[in-house]
DNA sequence: ATTAGACCCTGATCGC
DNA sequence: TGCGATCAGGGTCTAA
């Protein structure tokens, strides 16, 4: 669910919350995420201090008075929630369902924050400051997308060596870190680009105009808090509303906004792609 | 070496 | 109202 903008929204929500102060307790529920949570992790994370909390593509990483880091990935359906504890147990309508809730966090200065996640396809685990990016997680990452390291020569390069659908190669992890089903169909409407294009069929010109264009939806993405459409929330468990920016995801048979062409869907490696046909080649 | 498909799990929605 | 099929912002692993 949550991909590059809706994970850094979360990560804005907590860094108030979270940064310079110490988790007073951690409670786990639930182990079983995606994979067992690492032994112990209750106590390794409790009376820490949080001395900063980063993210690295759809990863959130809190740095920890104890020398260890925190990775965090919130799968399909994770959220962050946190609540006041100083205004009493308050769970407001759109909150998650408590029975998902999997680890807590109770945090100096009165906050809470839960970790709710109802397909369990999260993830957590700790690893020595410094060592973060040579988790087996994050160690094949390409770079982030609103990095200096992506720039028009790496992806012109980069697809022009692959000969998978650019839909594909664009949600490869690999190649950019932090894209997702959404952004990237968003992107190609942008770009003029039609998903179920060979990346080594495009040239460089185009090619090189998805980086703007990747940058611009993502940073305006972020300034709209994400996009919710079933499962996720911000930390403070308010909607995104880049959702109503949507040109083509999941908008099949709506006009396309450029040109009033009726939105087409067709499913590439098992995802949904949307596009305009006539807009996009 | 690539690439499509199965799989992990729960919940919402849709057609019948 | 109920029931099965299908689908969903993630990623890994297997088999072709």
């Amino acid at each position: 669910m949550p991909e590059l903008p809706e994970v850094e929204t979360v990560r804005r929500g907590l860094a108030p919350v979270m940064e310079g102060r110490t988790i007073l307790r951690a409670e786990v529920r639930r182990p079983d995420l995606r994979w067992p949570l690492p032994p112990g992790m209750a106590e390794r994370l409790s009376r820490r201090r949080v001395e900063r909390l980063r993210r690295r593509s759809k990863y959130l990483l809190a740095d920890l008075s104890s020398g260890e880091t925190l990775l965090m990935h919130l799968g399909m359906s994770g959220r962050i929630l946190v609540s006041r504890t100083t205004l009493g147990a308050f769970r407001h309508p759109q909150s998650a369902d408590a029975r998902h809730d999997h680890v807590v966090f109770e945090i100096e200065g009165g906050a809470t924050v839960t970790y709710n996640d109802a397909r369990r396809f999260g993830a957590m685990d700790l690893v020595p400051i410094g060592d973060a990016e040579h988790h087996w997680l994050l160690a094949g990452l390409g770079p982030e997308p609103l990095g200096n390291a992506f720039d028009e020569a790496y992806l012109v390069s980069e697809l022009r060596r692959r000969r998978t659908p650019v839909k594909s190669a664009l949600l490869d992890q690999r190649l950019v870190a932090g894209l997702g089903n959404i952004y990237v169909s968003e992107a190609l409407h942008r770009a003029g680009i039609s998903p179920l294009r060979r990346s080594d069929r495009i040239s460089a010109a185009r090619a090189a105009s998805l980086v703007p264009v990747i940058r611009d939806v993502l940073t305006e993405a972020i300034d709209a808090g994400g996009s919710s459409l079933r499962d996720y929330r911000r930390a403070d468990g308010e909607l995104g509303y880049f959702q109503h920016a949507f040109r083509v995801y999941d908008r099949e048979g709506l006009p396309c906004p450029a040109c009033g062409t009726p939105i087409r869907r067709a499913v590439q490696s098992g995802r949904s792609s949307f596009w305009c046909p006539a807009c996009q080649r």
